[in-house]
DNA sequence: ACGCCCTTGGG
DNA sequence: CCAAGGGCG
């Protein structure tokens, strides 16, 4: 007679090595049973994250299955899966990774309260985040609203070392049943060419952790620098694994103290990277709001363009703004599923200041698109760039799309590998995005690269009149 | 209370 | 050099 199994619930954590609540779950010694549940949260994922998480489901799968586990699936309300689950398998524990955003708060909570009642050890972990975002707090006993003061509050804090993976996972006697990965159809919203994107994504803790070597042996010293160049693979490129937990922010932060010991230059930078992360859940944590609403609430009246369906919206969207840094960065968007940090705040600078259109429709298009969707950092990075969040840009700082162009892709390296239009010889990528999109756009590469939307230097006085009639 | 400071820029 | 306002200690 063996002891009654844990359950652990995974959610965004598909990962074997630093994970507390796996961590936790081997070392009870009772048999552990991994389980996924296909809620309404998950149902209302964007396109592409859904689909990404369909592939990290099915990879974790196989993992497990490599250990003698599995991962049990199944669909519906978590409270009632979870209860049944225990009622199928007589577990008296239910172990998890806290998630932060309040929709996940507000269900765990109750899924934690419910289960407890009823007898059952609910129990959370953290290992998404360093810093519980209650644990950073200013001089005064508040919460941080700008990001130096807050890198100085943590830049010094011990980080748990990271975990080692577990050697196996005791199997429990029989297993529960589990549904079919494939007949959830993770991927029916992704009606943009997912065999186009597919090979763009880095899947896995396997994947994850190699691209982490590789970005501090070959990358990180430079990083400071090169981390600006769109046309350079020059970034971490983590943020997708991050985002599901297929690898941990603490190994990354580890890996980077380790590199800044041996002096590598551009070490401290990545640190402050992992940092931002950390910021914008401690934000979200403290303001849930900058999901949905102007962080400063003195925006609200602000004249932004709201119709989704406005000419100028389509055009950024679909990468036909005419301004080659927004557009680039927009198809690579489209056509992997990440897009460069400077380009994300070109395109964001272009929609909020040149187009004067409201950051919640970039927010949502981002969520549609991206691969390494994080609704923090989702929610901040807009907010800061349009103006309207914590420590955002000032209103007169308008980024110029084409002195950017100048300035991080001189060669234009980065705009030729995505624009095909008026070329003779477009790159192989530039021409994969026509094979990305609907046939309803109707564009082809043939096609005359189209003028500009808004120039660069008329959106600027566009952005300014605006805001100085705001009554700044 | 008060002074220093504020990721990524433009002209 | 510009520039508003507020966070932070």
């Amino acid at each position: 007679m063996t002891n009654p199994p844990v359950l652990i619930w995974l959610r965004r954590d598909f990962r074997l090595s630093d994970h507390p609540a796996l961590h936790a779950a081997c070392a009870t010694g009772s048999p552990v049973i991994p389980v996924f549940i296909h809620d309404d949260p998950v149902d209302a994922l964007g396109a592409a994250p859904k689909w990404r998480l369909g592939l990290a489901l099915e990879n974790f799968q196989h993992r497990l299955e490599g250990l003698g586990s599995r991962l049990i699936l199944r669909r519906g309300a978590a409270l009632d899966q979870l209860r049944e689950l225990v009622a199928e398998t007589g577990a008296t524990s239910v172990y998890w990774s806290r998630l932060y955003d309040p929709a996940s708060v507000a269900r765990d909570t109750e899924v934690k309260a419910a289960l407890k009642a009823q007898g059952v050890m609910a129990k959370s972990f953290g290992g998404h985040l360093m810093f519980e975002p209650w644990t950073v707090e200013t001089k005064t006993g508040s919460f941080y609203k700008v990001y130096t003061p807050f890198w100085n509050a943590v830049k010094n804090r011990a980080v748990d070392a990271p975990l080692t993976a577990p050697s196996k996972l005791p199997a429990p006697d029989s297993w529960p049943a589990s549904e079919d990965l494939a007949a959830w159809h993770m991927d029916v919203a992704m009606n943009r060419g997912a065999a186009v994107v597919r090979p763009h994504v880095r899947l896995g803790e396997a994947a994850a952790q190699a691209r982490l070597a590789r970005f501090i042996d070959e990358s990180v010293a430079t990083y400071d620098c090169t981390r600006d160049v769109p046309a350079v693979d020059g970034t971490s490129g983590l943020s997708e694994n991050l985002s599901l937990g297929e690898i941990s922010a603490h190994q990354c932060w580890h890996a980077g103290v380790r590199a800044r010991e041996e002096g590598k230059r551009g070490a401290e930078t990545f640190l402050k990277e992992l940092v931002w992360r950390e910021f914008a859940y401690h934000l979200m944590h403290h303001t849930p709001r900058i999901l949905t609403d102007n962080w400063k609430p003195d925006w609200d009246g602000f004249p932004w363009n709201t119709d989704d369906t406005a000419a100028a919206v389509v055009a950024w969207k679909q990468g036909r703004t005419g301004i080659a840094f927004v557009d680039a960065a927009m198809r690579e968007l489209y056509v992997t599923g990440r897009m460069h940090n400077r380009g994300r705040m070109i395109v964001a600078s272009y929609l909020t200041k040149h187009l004067l259109t409201h950051w919640k429709i970039g927010q949502a298009w981002f969520e549609q698109c991206l691969i390494d969707w994080d609704p923090a950092s989702n929610a901040m990075g807009w907010q800061w760039s349009a103006g309207s969040g914590p420590d955002a840009t000032p209103y007169f700082r308008v980024f110029n799309p084409v002195t950017q162009l100048d300035k991080f892709d001189g060669n234009r390296a980065y705009a030729n590998r995505w624009i095909a239009e008026g070329k003779t010889d477009p790159s192989p990528d530039a021409l994969s995005y026509f094979d990305a999109i609907p046939r309803s756009w109707k564009l082809s590469a043939d096609d005359k690269y189209p003028a500009p939307v808004v120039a660069a230097d008329e959106g600027r006085k566009v952005a300014l009149d605006a805001y100085e009639n705001k009554g700044f």
